[in-house]
RNA sequence: GCCGGAGUGGCGGAACGGUAGACGCACCGGACUUAAAAUCCGGUGGGCUCCAGCCCGUGCGGGUUCGAAUCCCGCCUCCGGCACCA
């Protein structure tokens, strides 16, 4: 026994109510003292799972605990198993809110947040979930944050991290640019406000110098949800084609007009080319009678907003201008008018397109608004009545094309570009470089200074961390508090040394996030990143838990900086969680749509764990949570089921006693060997089942064996009895922690029950028994029989034809299948 | 529009192509109680019949198979993601 031990009550008296509250402090207290989460990460890896680090919000809801009781009791079932298993927990402490309470209330954002980091802690203590707490980071601390500002230098260096000049998302209520993958259907992904572009110079990290790669990866990654994968590959948004120039007719000053076409079979039909309006050529390309109609275009996408711009108005209209410029089509030599319209993007390919209608509903769409002329180059089948056609077909109106499909022609048209030396095969990526940088306080400083004589100069390995500096104001301010501090934004160029001024802002947080991962196994070491050596022997991460918010954002840079870490030759493997699993979101009623909603305070539904576990326990929380449904599915939480896994766990406990009372007893043989042959078939489920994920079902078997117990408590033999029940204890243990622990002391077990070891199953006692089997006559299930397993197709038959006699009688059997230990089926005429 | 996922009793949900509805909730009946709650025991897909049985049932329509909730084809509905990406 460890130090501090204080053994609760060797027995309790008969009778003794079920009192989660009584006991599940005591437990708590109890497996932190033991310290049986810990794990010397010095010695060699067995098993490393994970849990999302959590923002440190502060309030916590039922809802959040799935994710960490999910984890929690796979934990338990592996320690029980006799695994090594690392199992820590940090917090993904830098972010928004902390400073929006600091604006509010006047608290300081740190203090804000490590009062939330000790409320989360507390209350994970309360659900009875363990971790290795030795292992705790936070990513607010200087000693984490620090490389953060290492990493970005080193990518600095390496060409990953750079300073640009581009149209940027802002959110104008938490004053700051955001990433696109924080841009929700135009809006602010956490606040809801309409983004607005700004032209600014930002930091950005070159993820998609990653594309094909972090593509390429989620092939290799047979165990993450479909979903997700599906998720990232349509955020990476890869598609091939070819890029050409054309020549601008009657300007051969011009440099010519480059377009990226995925489809250049199609070639033939363009009737028109279409340049964005933040092209480069632009100007050049309009000419003096079109410029006012032009210019006019142009200030007015500028004035709108995303939402506007992609607006579904928009699409149908077509909204664009001619320049007064034609361009060449290389393929036939004939001139094509040049437009200028808000459908094509500057962001993407070469802000410039050849528009061919026949084959392209946007095109055909903006052909018919401005009436320019239609060519089919693909023939649609016949009936055919749409619009623009897109799919295969025989080539038409295509000289040397003609009569090839699609495929063919899109090879034999790239080729001619490539021979003519005019164009070429090229892939281009939906996926934007990933804009780090943040007009915020409560994050990582971007250890960059600006001299008016260095340019940008980076902060030297030897000087990080550039710290947040704490004397700041942010009561009634508005941007940037870092900007307004004078001390902070004085800075020396570490080149020539003369006077500086500080980068303000700071990186997003999903940096932070990106590779926490690496940290745990030796989170005190302060002049590396992490402890490459032991990164090296724990990586990667073999269970990683979590929610499906985070199946782009989180999961994309995670994977894009552990690739970079790869690359730098820090980790092993270029993946770091071959193992990926979403739970489910739990939902409720909302008081105010009457809708199943996703828990909030806004919407009235939030179950409050410190009310529930106040009134049922800790125990009947996780019973609930688990037995809801399958954790990866959306469950409802509802009050009536809490009852049920309360009830559950009562029945439980009552039964300790009737165990106990028939302690000695002979007992019946046979009910004596039913209940044996519960027992070993719940072992087996249960363990198989919590191997699969499926909490729900292995309940489902426990309650079973409950039940069994239950009805042998009067008939069975004393030791199979309490055989049976102990090992109920056990495996209910990683599902409801305390009370088994409680129950388990009190059947005079001196150690904890999680060192009880898993119970194993015999195999062969459950092969011995017998099985029924289904008589089916023409599909219909007619009968069933029961008999020993294995046995013979001949006996089986033999055994199904008199008991399905009634329906055989008359009848001429053709047909006998026969499936070992499930069923015989006949096929009879007549 | 494109890409995923899902449609099973009154409800949450179980079912390697082989007894559909495990387990739980809710409901009904019974026991205990002066009574109620709690607890315990039993019942519970629909229909026809009745104590044996029969028919119909997994969103809809087809198909494969001795046999389909499960596999294939075509629809419908819901949820999620992406959405003028050339």
């Amino acid at each position: 026994m460890g130090v501090g031990y204080n053994p609760p009550p060797e027995k309790r008296p008969m009778g003794t109510p079920y009192d989660p509250a009584a006991i599940e402090p005591f437990w708590q207290e109890w497996w932190a003292a033991q310290g049986y989460a810990r794990v010397d990460t010095a010695g060699p890896k067995d098993l490393y799972m994970l849990m999302m680090f959590p923002y440190p919000s502060g309030d916590l809801h039922v809802g959040h605990g799935r994710n960490y009781i999910l984890g929690d009791c796979l934990f338990r079932s592996f320690l029980m198993q006799g695994r090594r298993v690392l199992n820590p927990m940090g917090w993904d402490a830098f972010g928004l809110p902390a400073e929006n309470a600091a604006i509010k209330r006047g608290i300081h954002p740190r203090e804000w947040t490590l009062a939330n980091i000790a409320r989360m802690k507390a209350q994970f203590r309360r659900w009875g979930i363990l971790y290795d707490w030795d292992k705790e980071i936070a990513s607010c601390e200087p000693v984490y944050y620090r490389w953060n500002q290492w990493l970005f230098l080193r990518m600095l260096r390496e060409g990953l991290a750079y300073r640009g000049q581009a149209p940027v998302n802002w959110c104008s209520s938490c004053h700051t640019v955001l990433a696109n993958e924080q841009v929700v259907g135009g809006s602010c992904e956490r606040c809801g406000t309409p983004v607005v572009q700004r032209e600014l110079e930002q930091w950005f990290f070159r993820i998609t110098a990653y594309a094909e790669r972090l593509l390429e990866g989620l092939d290799r990654l047979p165990h993450w949800p479909e979903k997700v994968k599906t998720m990232q590959r349509n955020w990476i948004g890869r598609s091939e084609g070819a890029e050409f120039t054309m020549q601008i007719a009657g300007r051969p000053n011009l440099p010519g007009l480059q377009v990226f076409t995925t489809r250049p079979d199609t070639a033939f039909g363009m009737t028109f080319a279409v340049v964005a309006p933040e092209h480069p050529l632009v100007a050049e390309l309009t000419t003096p009678e079109q410029r006012s109609a032009v210019e006019t275009f142009c200030e007015r996408v500028r004035h709108s907003t995303e939402v506007e711009r992609l607006s579904t108005e928009g699409s149908l209209e077509k909204r664009g201008v001619f320049t007064g410029s034609y361009a060449v089509n290389p393929f036939n030599g004939r001139n094509v008018p040049i437009f200028i319209a808000d459908y094509v993007l500057m962001s993407y390919g070469t802000g410039a397109i050849m528009a061919v209608p026949g084959q392209d509903q946007r095109d055909w769409d903006f052909a018919t608004a401005h009436g320019l002329p239609i060519i089919r180059t693909v023939q649609p089948p016949e009936g055919w009545e749409g619009e623009a056609y897109t799919g295969d077909g025989p080539a038409i109106n295509s000289d040397w094309l003609d009569g090839l499909d699609v495929a063919t022609a899109v090879q034999r048209a790239t080729a001619w570009l490539e021979e003519k030396g005019i164009g070429r095969r090229a892939v281009h990526y939906r996926l934007r470089d990933w804009l780090i940088s943040r007009q915020r306080y409560w994050g990582t400083p971007i250890p960059v200074v600006y001299c008016e004589r260095d340019g940008i100069v980076p902060v030297p390995e030897g000087e990080l961390p550039v710290l947040l500096p704490t004397d700041i104001q942010f009561a009634g301010l508005e941007g940037n508090p870092l900007a307004k501090s004078a001390s902070f934004v004085a800075a020396r160029c570490p080149s020539c040394g003369g006077a500086a001024r500080r980068e303000t802002d700071t990186m997003d947080t999903f940096v932070d996030s990106s590779w926490y991962y690496l940290r745990f196994v030796n989170p005190a070491v302060e002049d590396r990143m992490f402890d490459e050596e032991r990164v090296r022997r724990w990586m990667p991460v073999d269970l990683y838990i979590g929610g499906i918010e985070h199946a782009i954002l989180h999961l994309l840079y995670a994977r894009f900086i552990y690739k970079v870490l790869s690359d730098f030759g820090l980790v092993p493997g270029d993946e770091p969680f071959p193992v990926l699993f979403n739970q489910g979101m739990i939902v409720a009623r909302s008081a105010t749509s009457g809708k199943l909603e996703k828990m909030s305070k806004s919407k009235g539904n939030v179950v409050a764990p410190d009310e529930l576990i106040e009134r049922y326990g800790a125990d009947t929380e996780r019973v609930y949570t688990l037995f809801m449904g399958p954790p990866e599915k959306e469950c409802e939480w509802t009050e009536e089921g809490v009852a049920g896994a309360h009830r559950f766990l009562q029945r439980v406990w009552a039964m300790a006693d009737a165990v106990q009372a028939a302690s000695g007893r002979a007992g019946e043989a046979e009910a004596t060997a039913r209940l044996e042959v519960a027992r070993h078939q719940t072992v087996k489920r249960v363990s198989e089942d919590l191997a699969r994920y499926k909490p729900n079902t292995a309940i489902a078997a426990l309650m079973e064996l409950a039940n069994s117990i239950a009805a042998a408590a009067s008939t069975a033999s004393g030791a199979a009895l309490a055989e049976a029940y102990e090992t109920l204890l056990r495996l209910l243990h990683p599902i409801a922690p305390h009370i088994t622990e409680e129950l388990w002391r009190a059947r005079g077990h001196e150690s904890s029950i999680l060192t009880a070891g898993w119970p194993s199953y015999d195999a062969e006692l459950l092969a011995r028994q017998s099985v029924t089997l289904a008589v089916q006559v023409n599909g219909k299930l007619r009968a069933t029989v029961s008999a020993p397993r294995g046995t013979s197709q001949e006996e089986a038959v033999n055994l199904a034809r008199q008991a399905a006699a009634r329906w055989l009688d008359g009848k001429v059997v053709v047909k006998v299948v026969h499936v070992p230990d499930r069923m015989v089926a006949f096929v009879v005429r007549g």
